[in-house]
DNA sequence: AACTCGTGGAT
DNA sequence: TATCCAAGAGT
């Protein structure tokens, strides 16, 4: 298909997405942050995240002069956490490395952490109009379907086919609509589920819906088994104040303030809390159990209440810097991961008839 | 290459 | 309800 491109922009034109909030302008850091937050992530889910983060951090200086807290605060609820330090590391390294001036071009903007060859080409292409292929979820589905690539895109080979085909179908001029293109006719015409074919300029020449197979294409993941964990979270609070610990910044809910975890192995668990925190607590309290689904796996939490006495003074965990007392009342604003943020909340708002 | 890393929407 | 996976990147 030679006017792959050309169709593709006509049709954006018409019919494609024209007023998401990060739209509209050139300003590589908004479409920057965009395109991180966009990252696994659907466009109803981000847009409001993407508003407030704005609202705090205007433009680079504003997000690299911030505590790397801050950061995760406002990212808190969205996932995938290593994308905020990433963003707010390469923040700094604009500053401090390019003087405070946004890289010029795909290359040199993959150099920065949190950004890999589909997001450098988006922002290039965006900001500055550079002729760089972006690959995402909604470009390998188009592909995958109109030329009728098959085999799991997670695989090298296919993703190596997809791109070079992804870089023969670039158009000469306005790739910022090209590929705005690609992605408003992945999210909103040839879905996943119910492609709405009938409204599709390529139906006509589309492999999957000549050969009816538009339910094989792209071709699904493999499927696996996830794993089901169990964890039990210590609700420990002393008056207004419930104990956080700071999670390390690698691993799951990285650079996140989290409720402390009773190892498997604690029988005993006020004794455990005397040990470990050097608090004196009443009686465990059995909360209510939740679940929560990541895409690896599966959590069974057991949240466990205790109440520390008076004579549990908070300032005895000063040598333990990655302990804090939170008040409840402003836990809202703390960089928590959404199960602890509806533990908390249903501790704030007891209500037996709820759920 | 295979695994890790969150959360919520869609079906 | 169970399953898939979304504007992917890092290791």
């Amino acid at each position: 298909m030679r006017d792959f491109a050309d169709r593709l922009i006509a049709w954006q034109r018409h019919h494609g997405r024209h007023d998401l909030p990060w739209q509209g302008t050139r300003d590589p850091y908004r479409i920057w942050l965009s395109e991180i937050m966009l990252q696994q992530t659907q466009v109803d889910t981000v847009i409001p995240y993407y508003q407030r983060f704005l609202a705090h951090f205007p433009d680079v200086a504003s997000l690299a002069a911030a505590p790397v807290e801050d950061v995760m605060a406002l990212w808190s609820g969205l996932g995938y956490y290593a994308r905020a330090r990433n963003l707010h590391r390469a923040a700094r390294t604009i500053i401090e490395a390019h003087g405070g001036a946004f890289p010029r071009s795909a290359a040199e903007i993959a150099g920065l952490p949190g950004i890999g060859r589909s997001t450098a080409a988006a922002i290039a292409a965006f900001a500055y109009g550079e002729r760089a292929a972006i690959l995402d979820g909604n470009v390998k589905r188009v592909l995958c379907r109109v030329f009728g690539v098959d085999g799991f895109t997670g695989e090298k080979a296919v993703e190596s086919r997809l791109w070079a085909l992804a870089e023969s179908l670039l158009p000469e001029r306005e790739v910022g609509r090209y590929i705005q293109a690609q992605m408003d006719l992945g999210a909103t015409l040839c879905t996943r589920g119910k492609p709405a074919c009938a409204r599709c300029p390529f139906s006509e020449d589309c492999v999957a819906r000549r050969e009816n197979r538009i339910a094989e294409l792209p071709t699904p993941r493999p499927k696996k088994v996830v794993p089901r964990r169990q964890a039990r979270f210590a609700v420990i609070t002393r008056e207004d104040r419930v104990l956080l610990e700071r999670r390390p910044p690698t691993g799951i809910w990285g650079g996140l303030l989290a409720l402390p975890e009773i190892p498997d192995e604690v029988a005993d668990v006020g004794a455990w809390t005397a040990e470990r925190f050097g608090l004196a607590c009443a009686a465990p309290q059995l909360l209510a159990p939740l679940t929560h689904a990541f895409t690896h796996f599966v959590l069974d939490i057991e949240p466990i209440r205790l109440h520390a006495t008076a004579n549990a003074a908070p300032h005895t965990l000063a040598d333990e810097p990655t302990l804090l007392w939170q008040p409840l009342a402003s836990a809202g604003d703390a960089a928590l991961p959404t199960p602890v943020r509806r533990i908390l909340d249903a501790l704030q708002t007891p209500d037996l008839f709820s759920d």
